[in-house]
DNA sequence: AAAATAGAAGATATAAAGGTCTTTTATTAT
DNA sequence: ATAATAAAAGACCTTTATATCTTCTATTTT
């Protein structure tokens, strides 16, 4: 659905914006942490994301990544929109050059109300949406570590 | 959505589905031109898909593949399952090793009603549900080609 | 001013996907 | 039988995505 760059650049959103939602500036090494991943790649995310203008850096002690006010509006549409650009909601699902009315592939029209909706969910999702569920822990952004073994 | 192998297979699938219906074999190199995709990557993936028993093969003059009554009820849900396996229902959008109720991601909620349409649409649709469509061009297995300049 | 911190930048490495090419094998028609 | 046909098989190549590593630059604290 979404190419791996694009998977964490929104859970690192998700998570500068929260984490950062006091004012402070998040460290990359915590975002990776945070996510459980890789942490060069992480930054070449955000730096990315940081030159689009969907997040700003400091470097630095104290330094790192924050969302501020006006980014705060950014949704998640943006965000794979500039990653992965607009193929997942407009281009043909079997493949075909152009998607479009006058020659459609036999799924189009069962997967024209589909994309729709995906794009609709994106649009309307902003990151910092869930500030407070992953604050109390209600969604994570990390697999849940390996628990005790429950026999 | 779709690796480019699984949307050739499934296109290649219709085709074959359409064409084979009166009892004839195609050949692959008119999957191919019909397809207007790669003569010899089509032929690995058709081989693959003979493999599982999706397809029938036969070699020589007049050989090529075709469906038979049997393959007629191969929902294009088996050939992703084949091909792509079950990631795209099945794991989680943004990355998380685990996928469930239990360490939801903050867009699980938002997703599991999209994919469980995709599900469904793929599971109810079969290889020869358009056979008719695909004769009378209502639908299309590749792009038109650059019609007259309409000025 | 010096040292420590932390992001910026870009080269490099690895792996996976996508695509091509050649040789072999089986089948049919002559 | 022989020649022609067409799929089977697998080696090989290219491109893209993913990930890592090193060096550089800016900022803060002491
Ligand atoms: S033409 Fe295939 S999805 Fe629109
Ligand atoms: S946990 Fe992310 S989609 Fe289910």
């Amino acid at each position: 659905m979404f190419s791996q760059s694009c998977k964490y650049a929104i859970r690192a959103m998700f998570l500068v914006a929260q984490r950062s939602s006091e004012g402070r500036f998040v460290g990359i090494k915590e975002v990776a942490e945070g996510l459980d991943a890789p942490q060069h790649f992480i930054a070449k995310i955000l730096q990315d994301l940081s030159k689009r203008g969907f997040i700003t850096s400091a470097k630095g002690p104290k330094g790192g990544f924050l969302i501020d006010v006006n980014q705060r509006n950014t949704t998640l549409y943006d965000l794979v929109l500039a990653i992965d650009g607009n193929k997942l909601i407009t281009s043909c699902c079997l493949g075909l050059k152009d998607c479009s009315e006058k020659n459609p592939c036999p799924v189009h029209n069962d997967f024209k109300p589909i994309r729709k909706k995906i794009h609709s969910m994106l649009d309307n999702t902003k990151v910092c949406d869930y500030n407070d569920e992953l604050a109390q822990s209600v969604f994570y952004l990390k697999d849940a570590g390996i628990g005790p073994i429950t026999n």
